[in-house]
DNA sequence: TTTCCCGGCCTTTTT
DNA sequence: GGCCGGGAAA
């Protein structure tokens, strides 16, 4: 029993609470820093070490995969052994387990498959014009939040009570359909892994008995991103009954937006018997000055669980406030300042730019390529969402399922093949009358002459090549199958074609995909499922894809700034930490500005952003900035006057640029052309780049005056920042 | 049927 | 500034 001491080792008091509890309900609330994944591994290896919970009997949820990941890795380490068998997961890969395995109970098809939001919202768009439902009224994007809303919260069509109202009644009427459409192709969408697998344990209590049985503890990561649909899910599975480990962070709930409940972290402890309350107030990663500002800030949130962040080391040097006059200025501040901590000895992997839009990330990109600083941008689109992948994919469908008439649609005409709308809206109609897939309504528009000439030849030609696949499939492995579907689609060659180098690069992904097959099949990718050979595998392959579409960290380790949303910032931490655009609409964003609570939420983000730096945060903003094509003045953001000064430090204005008349008041001609230099001379905007015989290229910063006397401030390569009369240099608009 | 151009739109993102 | 969708032209 030595060893079960070892896991409470170089623990703190409150860490070694949580812990070594024994069984039975248990809120942690552990801030950011803290050591919460740490807790919640050794929570594990203590009850089966020293409770002697079986790992059978264990089930931990986290949110992500990469959470999931990380979970069992460090649990490995610590134990020594292998646990493969254990349960950790996401919701969404628990809920797929379940279906799976249950999926007469389920009352889904055997081979059921996985669709993600981008094929949800294609299905809702077609199904919208099925239907002929005006789409002003009823926009796609607003059906499918409403749809994932209901599944959200635990609610089918019949449940939801439209209270008379027309446009209620009319997208609970889309929703029926769509769900239909589904049961039809045998579809999933991630709401409804979660949503069925609630159902087949509430509907099926003798499979909710042995599952009851089975887990003797769960436990649950980042609790404040739970949705209603999943709290419940939790209630049932454990009944109340089976001890739970919740851990979660109220401040740091910023995902109020897309359905997660902040107040089920105070349900849980209300609701669940006996609920013990440990608090991780000590972190382990930034200076006080960051987290005296940090819990300053936070305080002005109402109604929160309490919790002060305190560190046992350095005060720290001081949060550097920067106003820039625009963008660009702001931009060009933060990666000179960035050069200057490389030049100190930071790893520019060690850096990081923190922005609430994505929008905001291409002015500092540019200014990062001029310096020749190398960069990495976090998110951004994924490798299983990109177009030609997800074509490929859809192909792959097809071959397991005719019936998916959401991939039979995406590709029937990829690449093109004759087989236009017109054709295609024929098949719907008669697939809506008989009730029959498309798949099958091609084939009895084919052979019974109400389609005639080219058409037939066409849709002819794509099934017969959509069954030769299928048999060729029969004795190939997956990436064989894979590469066959790339090839003989005429994907790789329509790419090929392509203009421009975007067609090389989506070349490369199809046989990147091909690839990732190949490693897929060859080690053990992910619990549960034993590779087989082709089309099993391929089953297996596809529900990896839909489940597991984010992991594209290549490049990891060249050394480069990171830069990333804030949303995406959470759960990481750099030793240097820019946050940009720290203004008045921008961040608190408009959108959420107007209703108390989405403040709130702004304001935790800006803790979450502030609670990833260890050493040196940098909070900069811009009094003019570009946005959506448009020059707006900018306030300094609420949350800098909420930050108590003491812990600020304005930086200030290098080289003591004056301040050009033009930002100072509103002139049109720079708002929408920068500076008009008169008749011969070139007309100039702000940001734009130029040539100069001497100097080189460069961007410009900044204007003033009119006519031959303007001056515009250039940045040029090299160079640095010169003011130049426009009437003797000679700048040529680039 | 396909391609190109124009106008309107614009927060955050995982599964 | 860039993306998407719709409509018109080829």
């Amino acid at each position: 029993m030595d060893d079960v001491t070892a896991i409470l080792d170089q623990m703190n008091p409150a860490q070694r609470e949580a812990v070594s509890a024994p069984q039975g309900n248990m809120l942690v609330l552990a801030g950011a820093g803290s050591g919460k994944t740490r807790v919640l591994v050794h929570r594990i290896a203590w009850l089966m070490q020293a409770e002697g919970l079986s790992p059978y009997a264990v089930l931990a949820v986290t949110f992500t995969n990469k959470a999931a990941r990380e979970m069992r890795t460090r649990l490995e380490a610590l134990l020594g052994i292998s646990l493969r068998h254990v349960w950790v997961g996401t919701f969404h890969s628990i809920a797929h387990r379940l279906l799976r395995t249950h999926w007469q109970d389920a009352r889904l098809p055997q081979h059921f498959q996985i669709i993600d939001s981008d094929d949800q919202l294609r299905l809702i768009k077609r199904l919208l014009k099925d239907y002929n439902i005006d789409d002003e009224r009823y926009p796609p994007r607003q059906v499918q939040s409403f749809i994932s809303g209901c599944k959200e919260e635990g609610l089918r069509p019949h449940q939801v009570d439209a209270h008379g109202d027309a446009y209620l009644s009319q997208m609970v009427e889309l929703y029926e359909r769509y769900q239909l459409t589904c049961e039809r192709g045998g579809l999933v969408d991630f709401g409804e892994l979660l949503l069925r697998s609630l159902e087949l344990l509430r509907d099926n209590p003798a499979l909710l008995a042995h599952y009851q049985e089975r887990f003797g503890h769960v436990l649950v990561d980042e609790f404040q991103d739970t949705n209603t649909l999943q709290y419940a899910w939790l209630k049932l599975l454990t009944g109340m009954r089976t001890p739970m480990t919740v851990v979660g962070d109220d401040d740091q709930s910023i995902y109020g937006w897309r359905g997660a409940r902040i107040e089920n972290i105070r349900r849980f402890e209300n609701e669940f018997p006996d609920t013990k309350l440990v608090r991780l107030e000590q972190n382990y990663r930034s200076t006080s000055v960051i987290l005296d500002a940090a819990n300053a800030l936070i305080r002005y949130n109402a109604d929160r669980m309490g919790k002060e962040l305190w560190t046992a080391g350095d005060h720290g040097e001081q949060i550097s406030v920067y106003g820039g006059f625009n963008d660009l200025d702001e931009a060009r501040y933060i990666v000179d300042t960035i050069r200057e901590r490389v030049a100190e000895g930071f790893n520019r992997r060690e850096i990081a730019i923190l922005y609430r839009s994505n929008a905001q990330s291409r002015v500092i990109e540019e200014t990062l390529i001029r310096q020749g600083v190398p960069y990495r941008i976090y998110g951004g689109q994924r490798f299983y969402e990109r177009l030609e992948i997800k074509n490929a994919l859809a192909y792959l469908r097809l071959l397991l399922n005719r019936d998916d008439d959401a991939s039979l649609e995406r590709v029937i005409n990829v690449p093109a093949r004759g087989i236009g709308t017109r054709t295609v809206e024929t098949l719907r109609n008669r697939a809506r009358q008989t009730g029959e897939s498309l798949w099958q309504s091609l084939h009895d528009a084919t052979s019974d002459g109400s389609l005639r000439g080219r058409a037939v030849t066409s849709l002819k030609a794509f099934a017969d090549l959509i069954e030769q696949l299928d048999n060729e499939a029969a004795g190939l492995s997956l990436h064989e199958i894979i590469d066959r579907v790339n090839e003989r689609t005429g994907l790789v060659e329509h790419h090929r074609n392509e203009k421009g180098e975007k067609g090389q690069a989506r070349v490369e992904n199809l046989e990147e995909l091909v690839t990732a097959a190949k490693a897929f099949t060859q080690g053990e990718a992910f619990e549960g499922v034993e590779a087989g050979e082709g089309m099993a595998a391929l089953e297996a392959f596809l529900a990896e894809a839909a489940l597991n579409a984010g992991d594209h960290e290549a490049d990891e380790f060249e050394d480069c700034v990171q830069l990333m949303t804030l949303h995406s910032a959470k759960g990481l931490e750099f030793p240097v930490v820019f946050m940009a655009g720290v203004e008045e609409g921008l961040f608190p964003h408009k959108m959420s500005m107007e209703e108390p609570g989405r403040l709130e939420e702004e304001r935790r983000l800006c803790y979450v952003g502030m609670t990833r730096a260890m050493k040196k945060l940098y909070l900069t903003h811009a009094e003019l900035r570009r946005l959506h094509g448009k020059e707006t003045f900018q306030r300094p953001s609420r949350f800098l006057r909420e930050i108590p000064e003491n812990f600020m430090e304005e930086v200030r204005l290098r080289g003591q640029i004056s301040r050009p008349v033009t930002t100072s008041r509103p002139s049109p001609g720079l708002q929408q052309n920068g500076v008009e230099g008169g008749a011969d001379l070139p007309s100039l905007s702000l940001g734009q780049r130029v040539s100069h015989p001497i100097f080189g290229e460069g961007v410009i910063l900044n204007a003033e005056g009119e006519g031959e006397r303007a001056r515009v401030q250039v940045s040029f390569e090299g160079e640095g920042d010169k003011w130049l009369v426009l009437g003797f240099a000679k700048l040529t608009p680039l």
